[in-house]
DNA sequence: CCTACCGATCGGTAGG
DNA sequence: CCTACCGATCGGTAGG
């Protein structure tokens, strides 16, 4: 007959850890919020989280790598379609956005927090975030409007232009919000590739 | 005779202040610099800062505050100027680029750490914020794309895709780049306002 | 997961 | 702008 501290976790006294410095981190940054900031929102003292973490930095690069992983699922997902490069795009930014709006919480943490991560686990963020750049600089390559000049420099600033869209949006997504998240998904989709001369 | 400590300024020792710890909060964030960093990156002993800052909030206050300032005088130039809609969202554009690549690492502070001041600065730097989102989503009302539908929540997204595409430059942009922030400015603009069906 | 605690460091100040 | 210092708080640990 287990005891049951709180009403959540059904196993991962970790997944709860790393739950609550989401919220605290996304809010607060790294810096800004502290161990005991932690426990509290967990419902144990400060000690306590180190029986489920190696310390602070290993919360953080958890979160982060998790993250950035989930970003480059999308990429085997879209690279296994076998779609025209037009609808790889879009296919690419709708899974983009339904990612974000799963945690924009999370998401935020991703893209703001990762500079706080000390040397092994940063160069390891920065090289996967930019795994992920790469799919998207091939993917916009491979558009009719590039045909043939796949070393444009002009191919990595519209790689930045399109990033910057979606890495913005766990700025100002809101579950409720009038889209869903794939309605959102199309309506940057044909921004993107259709701008605004519509 | 005045005696000047180290090779830098002529005047302004509080801007001496601002300028390093513009530096330090980009690269290490509000709450992960301290008095300490600034005070040595400054070439004084920490308490000595204090003699030309009221703390360190005082600092991000005045970084961010100025900085966003910098943002909504585009809005003016713009305003003023009586162009057509397209060519303002032009100009808008451009105008920001240059902004940004005036002082890259400052307008990072800028977007990112504004979180970090408490409520009554906090609340002002959201605010003028908002003026300048709302100058951006005046001028894409205005586009011919979307003439007489002033109230489409469709706007709005697009905004915040041009924005978030704007936002975003700090992150990436290098004076070493083959561009010109007026060059940058142009290809922005072409996406934003073309897409990629070119 | 708690008790009890550590050395280090933080933002800031008094007085010159 | 320096000397000297403060109380508070930090991430983390030993031992249970």
């Amino acid at each position: 007959m287990a005891k049951i501290k709180k009403s959540e976790q059904l196993g991962n006294a970790r997944e709860t850890i790393l739950d609550a410095s989401v919220r605290l981190f996304s809010e607060h940054g790294y810096n800004g919020t502290t161990m005991r900031d932690i426990a509290e929102a967990v419902g144990v003292l400060p000690g306590s989280l180190y029986a489920h973490i190696k310390g602070k930095e290993d919360i953080l690069a958890d979160i982060v790598t998790s993250g950035i992983a989930e970003f480059l699922e999308i990429q085997e997902t879209v690279e296994a379609s076998r779609a025209k490069p037009e609808e790889k795009l879009r296919h690419a930014i709708r899974l983009h956005i339904q990612v974000v709006a799963k945690s924009p919480e999370r998401m935020l943490v991703v893209f703001h927090q990762w500079r706080f991560l000390s040397e092994p686990h940063r160069t390891e963020a920065v090289k996967m975030r930019q795994r992920y750049a790469k799919m998207f600089a091939d993917i916009l390559a491979q558009q009719k409007c590039f045909e043939g000049r796949l070393k444009d420099p002009q191919i990595k600033i519209q790689c930045f232009t399109v990033l910057g869209s979606l890495n913005w949006t766990p700025e100002w997504y809101s579950p409720d919000g009038p889209y869903s998240p794939d309605e959102l998904g199309e309506i940057i989709a044909d921004s993107v590739t259709q701008g605004l001369d519509f």
